[in-house]
DNA sequence: ATAGATGAGTTCCAAAATAGAACCTAAGAA
DNA sequence: TTCTTAGGTTCTATTTTGGAACTCATCTAT
């Protein structure tokens, strides 16, 4: 299967990585969320090549995760701002940086810490259930086909029960 | 930059990323949540090619992601299970599925839906703040450098105030 | 007026990764 | 004896990256 025909799979994730599954796009948008917006920042920030910078902010902005904004014209300069869409990724950011704090961290801790500003503590997300509100683990839930599951192919409960 | 000089990053989306940030390790994660195990039914579910499969199979195993646990002998045969450090994986693998579903679904609505077992709902991921207890957004969160920050390079909050 | 500097790219080539197919090996089945 | 299965490895052709240099319009300093 080649890369760009992952969105036409039945699957969120498959969708969802069809616009920020490669090695830089979340990256890019971790940057985003610390404020960096223009062309020049992203790059020394990053060390990534321009040319594949290029490539993947016109992605994001084509699929309406980031939206490239004027600050000044004569010269036309514009900065990549995070969408409603883009911010929507927040969470998974957000569950990123704490498994890599858990997992990935060396000695000294954690590089990078969330300070939730309307209790004032640090923190880290928690995965709650929107229904009852309980914390959610992994062998805590069951997929299942949705309405958007292709018939033509097996549905995930078609296989051994999930997860585990 | 390299890519695998990603992991020497200070910042735990960088390490997480050099762990499960290409183009197919997260797909391959998907699957190993939905109870996929063995080589040859992720190569037939996943279109991916054998030598990338088996490539993406050993660095997760490397990294603990997964464990390779024998289910015969005479010929040994392994499968992929996920390790705990693994499994830790789940709220990012549901906050992608939640967030394609939001913005990537069809017509038709979601491909898969959740359902949380204690309670027995269709459920999405909220994440809330692991000291207070309430959701929490974007503009709530504010990053900060924490003991395993570099002191050799600017601090996340010597820029520009955190998001928007 | 001329020479940089800035911001945001584009172009070019070499190196690395990927897709697709064929081949390998050990054991068991027909 | 040949076929099938599970789990790879090897090969070549195509894509994607990395790295560096070039472009272009506008400011700024000399």
């Amino acid at each position: 299967m080649r890369w760009e025909e992952l969105d036409q799979e039945p699957c969120s994730v498959a969708r969802a990585l069809a616009v920020v599954g490669d090695r830089w796009t979340l990256i890019i948008l971790r940057d985003c969320f610390l404020g960096v917006r223009r062309f020049d920042q992203f790059e020394s920030r990053l060390g990534i090549t321009r040319h594949v910078l290029t490539d993947r902010l016109k992605k994001l902005v084509e699929n309406g995760v980031l939206a490239k904004v004027p600050y000044q014209e004569k010269p036309l300069r514009e900065e990549y701002r995070l969408t409603d869409k883009g911010r929507a990724l927040h969470p998974v950011i957000m569950a990123l940086v704490h498994w890599g704090n858990t997992y990935m961290a060396d000695e000294r801790g954690a590089p990078l810490v969330h300070i939730h500003k309307p209790c004032g503590h640090q923190m880290h997300p928690v995965t709650v259930c929107s229904h009852c509100r309980e914390e959610v683990t992994a062998r805590d839930v069951r997929i299942e086909a949705g309405p958007g599951w292709k018939t033509t192919q097996t549905s995930p409960s078609d296989r051994q029960s999930t997860n585990r």
